[in-house]
DNA sequence: TTTGAACTTTTGCACGCGCAAAAGAAATGG
DNA sequence: CCATTTCTTTTGCGCGTGCAAAAGTTCAAA
């Protein structure tokens, strides 16, 4: 890294013997010119300190290579979790990610979309907030850029990617219902489209076993669901609401508040013996596994969810329209077994 | 929302009756037009869907609305908390955050630091990845824009703002053993200049104390610190490795592990009688309060961190740079005392 | 080995993208 | 009437793109 200060194409050009031209297609697809232009490029390239100018870029490209990425809440781990898998698979295809998150809110949703959309990204990963979310403003987004939604399935975008809580959510309610008593429901706040999708998906698996379905509603919309569930655990217990003695919460944040309120109570949470009562989850999110004890729960397909959602958006960017109804790919849960139920 | 499609200030200008230049500076600051004037224009605004193009205008402003924020590993609930609150700030303010994450990664955390760089932004707010950044790249990023570090004070940019693990960590080392055996110290992997600070202030405290520090290496280089936490623990109680009866951890996520270790081996966590073990961490993170029993610990305080990250940097934007030494701003830990210790 | 036709890649040039900045003239407001 | 504010005009930011001409490459035939 020597020489002097390079500002714009036209200098890198000069200092490497190559005509500008062929250094823009360079920089737009290194395999795009000849072996040898690529080679005195690229030795060039170590000599001077040269990016070409992003913004002048972009605003003469019609395709560019941001890609947006936007999630409710980006501190809930789940998120930060497929984010991180997204953005994984984002830069090694050549694409440069830029995660935005609503932070629970529809303001900064809807200015997070606004921004996204000015960066005129070849696509866009969103997770919606859900029943909170501005449909209109969704709606116009996505007329404007390729978008594939993922974990929250507003009717938007040209494809959804997700999890099949119809799926999961039996999975875990026969085995609870198999290994002791029937659990009842701890329903997330009714964020986003998941919430109302596994309360409908218990009530079915319970009528289907013939049993009552029992639900409990949550006070709070907000997604601080950890305080939320460990709030209405001390509820739970204290007003001995529960009837009965499995807890199956709609997510797993939830459960970890449970938990923490029964710890609190003095109620050993567990499947043994000389245990009071029995918490599941859903979701597998990355702690789950250090709760006190472990939580049992049903997990996410993260890294299928990720890697297909990219895998569509990128059929999209590259003209690969869906034929015929906007496609649903739901990826199904596994049974996780730990100490917790 | 009605009437055609505007694409330029130009077309803007027209339709609104006022002239582009106005409009230009409008939109750089409301304020800085006459009123009457920023009324018609918000009224047009009203009427037709325009926003300006932001690389145009990135292109050829010299101060760019953009903030760059840089964490090393998003999916690390306390960076996510932190993010959340400096978005929040940067955005009230009427600036653009964009977050980068370096999962953990160099490479990617140079990736992230050359998109950034390109983008010109006004200013950013970098937590570096520590003893694994690169920092010849680092420095020439700070270099070329405004920029405050935060959580890991590697010794680049204007100024610091962090933690005084020199406060913290002799405060709960103090608690510790007013209240019970004296701790060891669990160390996380050296990961950052944290790492190794919260060692010598243990180490210190303790010599203070006139007792003996002793310091217990984890394996591991990476951010997994729950399972670094857990399988460290696991080993520790299965070969008895531990001379004390409590842990310090040097941050929260490992505590988290550990306390799931002790879980499993039947050790009883907490400070009352029946306890085997107590165990304390360091950050007073998101989670820490839901851990069973819930952790005893020292905040960081978050909120004073972001804000005042965020206000030196805007101060570093306007042209008021630190006179003398480059300033570190420590804020000082606060004892969370909860049941595990 | 040389030649030459057929291709492929590069070059030089000109134009356009949407806007900022600057400067002087004109309009507005109190 | 004078101080602000706005308008008009010009110049330029750094690069993409299209075009025709030039240079380079390939390969079979001489």
């Amino acid at each position: 890294m020597t020489g002097r200060k390079i500002r714009t194409m036209e200098e890198f050009a000069e200092v490497s013997g190559i005509s500008r031209p062929t250094i823009s297609k360079y920089f737009y697809d290194p395999e795009s010119v000849r072996q040898s232009s690529r080679a005195r490029i690229e030795s060039a390239l170590e000599k001077y300190d040269y990016r070409p100018n992003i913004f002048a870029i972009n605003q003469n490209r019609k395709l560019t290579k941001t890609i947006g990425i936007l999630v409710p809440y980006l501190a809930d781990p789940f998120f930060a979790e497929i984010v991180r898998l997204i953005e994984r698979q984002c830069i090694s295809a050549g694409f440069w990610p830029i995660v935005f998150s609503a932070h629970g809110q529809v303001e900064l949703e809807n200015n997070a979309l606004a921004t996204l959309q000015s960066l005129r990204p070849a696509g866009a990963l969103i997770a919606p907030l859900g029943r909170s979310s501005d449909p209109e403003t969704v709606q116009r987004f996505t007329e404007e850029v390729p978008t594939v939604v993922f974990d929250s399935n507003l009717t938007v975008g040209k494809a959804f990617v997700g999890s099949n809580n119809f799926q999961s959510i039996p999975l875990i309610v026969e085995y609870l219902c198999r290994t002791g008593e029937p659990p009842c429901f701890l329903e997330m706040p009714p964020v986003n489209p998941n919430a109302t999708k596994r309360r409908d998906a218990f009530v079915t698996a319970m009528e289907r076993l013939g049993l009552e379905p029992r639900i409990v509603r949550v006070a709070g919309s907000d997604w601080d669901f950890e305080r939320i569930g460990y709030e209405e655990g001390m509820r739970l217990i204290d007003e001995r609401a529960l009837s009965t003695n499995t807890v199956l919460c709609s997510n797993d944040r939830l459960a970890i508040g449970l938990i923490a309120a029964a710890y609190q109570k003095g109620l050993r949470v567990g499947r043994g013996p000389g245990c009071a009562i029995r918490v599941a989850g859903h979701d597998d999110h990355p702690f789950s596994q250090f709760t006190c004890p472990p939580l049992t729960t049903v997990s996410q397909d993260y890294r299928a969810i990720a890697k297909r959602s990219v895998e569509v958006l990128f059929e999209l960017i590259d003209g690969i329209e869906p034929t015929g109804e906007r496609p649903e790919e739901l990826f199904e849960g596994r049974l996780v077994l730990r100490l917790s139920a």
